[in-house]
DNA sequence: TGCATATACCTACAACTGTTGGTATAGTTG
DNA sequence: CAACTATACCAACAGTTGTAGGTATATGCA
């Protein structure tokens, strides 16, 4: 599975929805974006059709309508952001990225105990 | 403090090697980036520069030689780009990030102590 | 049938990024 | 002093991104 260029911070939002929704026409995306912040339909529509043109989604046409769809998974693609950013800002350690999301930061002890709970199934090995 | 335009890999990756040394040349800079791949000294020199303008580092003159140094720590700064990504690509969830950073991957038993460790002094309120 | 709406497609543009060449200059060494 | 080296400073360029207008077209409704 070929390496795509990576995602930019919009670009990783209309995948969100389009992962959300698993298929998502212009007017879906435009219609829940629209509702953060202000944003032109054409723009979606722009960057749309960059993601299809970089293998980030496909197209599966209905009349004329385009409906998108991602071409990889969103937990895989999202592990590969995670990990780069592991490499590239934390030289590769895991305990440096866990170090500065919990730097100077509160959490409850619900939130820290699911986090046990993972950090213990992935130390086991499990998926 | 005001909040800097963000910064690229190749950014951050120039932002390290300020950190780490406290103070740093062109020369020093150059020195280590260019171990790790090929780029030109005036490439470097334009980052230097355009990084000075967005106020992520300030000079010292030294004769006509200047020594960059960073406006901002490093641990705040790591700890507002894994935000950002926490807020972006998952919505808030700072167990979203943990789990694409565990997915499929196993980690040593050390690791997990550490992290363990990492999130009850969190979970304490310790900074 | 005719109008409104949604969509695709084309074009454009400014900002940012990574990339580098050229030039002037200051410091260092033979 | 002359040559070399490191640096700053300026200019350029291609690619990406976010932004959006304009146009053609299909679809659905009055």
């Amino acid at each position: 599975m070929k390496e795509l260029p990576a995602l930019s911070e919009n670009q990783l939002e209309i995948m969100d929805v389009v992962w959300k929704r698993g298929e998502a026409t212009l007017g879906d995306i435009w219609g829940e974006l629209s509702q953060d912040r202000p944003v032109a339909k054409n723009t979606i529509q722009t960057l749309l059709s960059r993601l299809v043109d970089k293998g980030w989604l496909t197209t599966r046409s209905e009349g004329k309508i385009f409906h998108y769809s991602a071409t990889r998974m969103r937990e895989s693609t999202l592990a590969n952001v995670v990990q780069k950013l592991v490499d590239t800002a934390f030289k590769g350690s895991t305990e440096g990225l866990v170090m500065a999301l919990l730097d100077g930061r509160e959490i409850s002890k619900v939130e820290a105990d699911r986090i046990r709970g993972m950090i213990e199934r992935a130390e086991r090995g499990e998926a």
